[in-house]
DNA sequence: GATCGAAATGTTATGATATAACATGACAAT
DNA sequence: ATTGTCATGTTATATCATAACATTTCGATC
């Protein structure tokens, strides 16, 4: 596996983001491969497309893009059956409290993640912490309730927008 | 103020539902008169809508009721209004995944609360634990991001669900 | 290389969620 | 009674998502 700069929660602005895409996409060729899942050309787009930065995209955003692409009128079923697709394999996340969508650059693991959402800039830093999922399903399951997916969404601002602040 | 029955993290089938009401109604009251917000017929009305179950309610659900209810036409904007400022001041929470909302019968402290939601029945339980939301805020700073607001939703089965398995 | 079944995509329509923008009404303070 | 503020009414539309059915693609098998 080529080595690439090591992953950081909020990417600098300046950084290579080509790479964090041509990153993605191998991975997301490699796991499909792995798992008998078909990543073809129009989902492979999307993938590319939800990666345009580390910002959240939303399905309709992913539609217009599409159309650009001039090939075909594509129509909203087309952009969340490939959403769906992607998200099943663990290659983008739903964030729920924005209706959009995320990239995720290490599919390999199953994992729902935590993500730190910047309302200042937008962009979203995903986490899995251990620590976090642990004490979750513990206190879920303090009170009988047995977690299947956790949804951990944090409103508020990254260390560029804080500035010097905070 | 009366003594109630303590409350459970999912409330008992048979439970005196009227009671929780009642009593998240008198809380709002109470909550609305110390801060000089108006709880006006139409916002508690929506309120005790919410309250209807300890389960989600949607916003359009709650249109619904007003409708039946007769008094005037009520419109989208009627209704999202009213929610907002039930948020506003802790009366209800936005459940993200499903866009629905719940009633909190606990307003008086500042929170954004945990939810266990329950696949099988619907049924939501909140938890405001500060172990949770330690660690939250804790890996968060540890990346520079300052928690604002937290959404934090666990999918899964509750313990009647369950039933004695899991 | 024909055929067949399954999976993917196309297409049309509609359902579900939410807000913008402006008009009117209720109410408290003076 | 007048005025300013907050609440609600009203109309229209933006945004998010899926149902249902048609067609195409593609690999597997003969």
């Amino acid at each position: 596996m080529k080595q690439r700069t090591k992953r950081r929660a909020f990417p600098r602005e300046g950084h290579d983001h080509a790479d964090c895409v041509a990153s993605a996409l191998d991975a997301a060729e490699t796991r499909c491969a792995d798992r008998g899942a078909r990543l073809t050309p129009l989902r492979r787009r999307v993938l590319e497309i939800v990666w345009r930065g580390h910002a959240p995209v939303r399905a309709y955003e992913v539609l217009d893009r599409l159309r650009e692409d001039g090939a075909g009128a594509a129509a909203p079923p087309t952009v969340y059956r490939a959403l769906d697709f992607l998200m099943e394999h663990g290659l983008v996340h739903r964030i729920e409290s924005l209706n959009a969508f995320i990239g995720c650059d290490h599919p390999d693991e199953a994992h729902s993640g935590q993500f730190l959402i910047c309302r200042d800039c937008g962009l979203v830093a995903e986490l899995d912490d251990a620590e976090i999922s642990g004490v979750l399903a513990r206190k879920a399951r303090a009170l009988g309730f047995v977690d299947e997916r956790a949804t951990v969404e944090l409103r508020g601002l990254c260390p560029e927008c804080r500035g010097g602040r905070g």
